[in-house]
DNA sequence: ATTAACTCAATGGTAGGACCAAAAGAGGTT
DNA sequence: AACCTCTTTTGGTCCTACCATTGAGTTAAT
């Protein structure tokens, strides 16, 4: 990445954002690509004929936007990456917890997209990937009779579960959905599973959805999803009215 | 806001990210409101005891998130706004140009949506709002005959159709959802809507639907909203044909 | 008294320089 | 071959100066 001819000088504006948008086409109009990395701080700065703020600010922007991600040292410097969900995942969830949603509201759209995803990952769901999926809820149960549970780990090990099963519809979509609505809300679980009664069900319902979408029982399936939810109001009734 | 003991120095790692996470804390928290601003770069560099450049950086990375505005010019400063949608739709949208989402997938995804929309519209939506979609749908008509239509005007007769019946459900969460959709693929809609086939069947089609939510003929509905996908469906693959 | 023009101070935007800290590689030592 | 040391590159921070914009207060003209 030494080709000089890539940027043009800049005159009006913010001088930042005008030069973020031109580096941003260059990395989306794949002239410089994946794990290659941009000019160095010192080097845009004189391309581009601004101070070296400017071009901080520039940068900043972009890894804001997990555009690039920087590396420090020689050798360091911007490298473009692909972009992941978990960028766009992170605004949605900035959004959500900004708006203050009710938990009964999230419940409900969060029930509707886990059936869709249910369904889905049943019929294109790889048999070695419900497999896993069954293996991982086997981890699960470990936390049953556990006397003092890792809390934190056992949210971590349902978030996982959850992103599995959105990643076995084969649909980024649902993927980025459902890692949004993790981000914005994993406190909230974290806290319901401090519930002895809700923790205990809900991890053999997690057993008992993995077994019905690994035999590939729809219906069954669908119905034990509703319970989780079933099980998610009665939880949250119970803390309200403590 | 000259609250000095709201901010507390730092001292490890990128200071950027550190200041600007306790700046978004803040604002999440409530401790600086939507409408006031924050302290002016200077006052900032003095209480964090860091430069003004770290101080710029933080700044900017709350910008790009939209948690805050720039006024330049005296009373100027970071205004501290109310999250949009626009956010989350903007990182969603770049994730799906850099990822190359298939249309289909999204389609998939916004299908399963409108399902369950549909689903609670006629659950819950009130006589006067399925009225209003009767006759929204009808304005739509009009379209159907003209010669040369205004397609812009037509898509946003769309977009309003959709963020009214996703209104119905009486959840935010899902006019959220269609409105961060609807940003980032309105272009694609758009372009769909130049093919006289897809435009004459889907408004025909978004009229049944209209008739059958305000009908309460829950399994027609969605039979409807079925055969939008469809439409759409075909239409892509015409396009891809050419 | 009203309005227009001017001045001024606050604030973000830019420039450029200096130094620090981390990281990778070169080269020597064991 | 393994290990250490030094050098170079590069991002991270600080600082200082200056410019451009903007709002508010002040003055002058009508």
């Amino acid at each position: 990445m030494s080709d000089s001819s890539l940027f043009s000088p800049v005159q009006v504006g913010r001088a930042g954002e005008e030069i973020a948008l031109q580096i941003e086409a260059a990395i989306l109009g794949e002239r410089i690509l994946p794990g290659e990395s941009l000019p160095s701080e010192r080097e845009l700065q004189a391309q581009f004929k601004t101070g070296r703020g400017v071009i901080r600010e520039a940068i900043q922007a972009l890894k804001q936007k997990g555009l690039i991600e920087i590396r420090k040292g020689a050798k360091g410097g911007a490298y473009v990456k692909k972009i992941e969900v978990t960028n766009a995942s992170e605004s949605l969830a900035l959004f959500l917890k900004q708006n203050r949603i009710d938990t009964a509201h999230l419940a409900e759209f969060r029930e509707s997209i886990d059936r869709t995803i249910t369904m889905l990952a049943i019929t294109r769901g790889s048999v070695e990937q419900k497999q896993e999926l069954v293996t991982a809820t086997a981890e699960l149960k470990t936390y049953l009779d556990a006397p003092d549970p890792d809390l934190e780990k056992l949210a971590e090990l349902d978030r996982e579960l959850n992103i599995t099963l959105a990643q076995m519809t084969g649909n980024p979509v649902f993927e980025w959905i459902m890692r949004a609505l993790q981000l914005g809300f994993s406190s909230n679980d974290f806290a319901l599973y401090e519930d002895l009664e809700y923790r205990t069900k809900t991890i053999l319902n997690w057993c008992q959805t993995a077994e019905f979408i690994a035999a590939n029982e729809m219906l069954q399936a669908l119905s034990s999803v509703g319970a989780h939810y079933v099980l998610l109001r009665q939880c949250v009734e119970r803390c309200q009215n403590q």
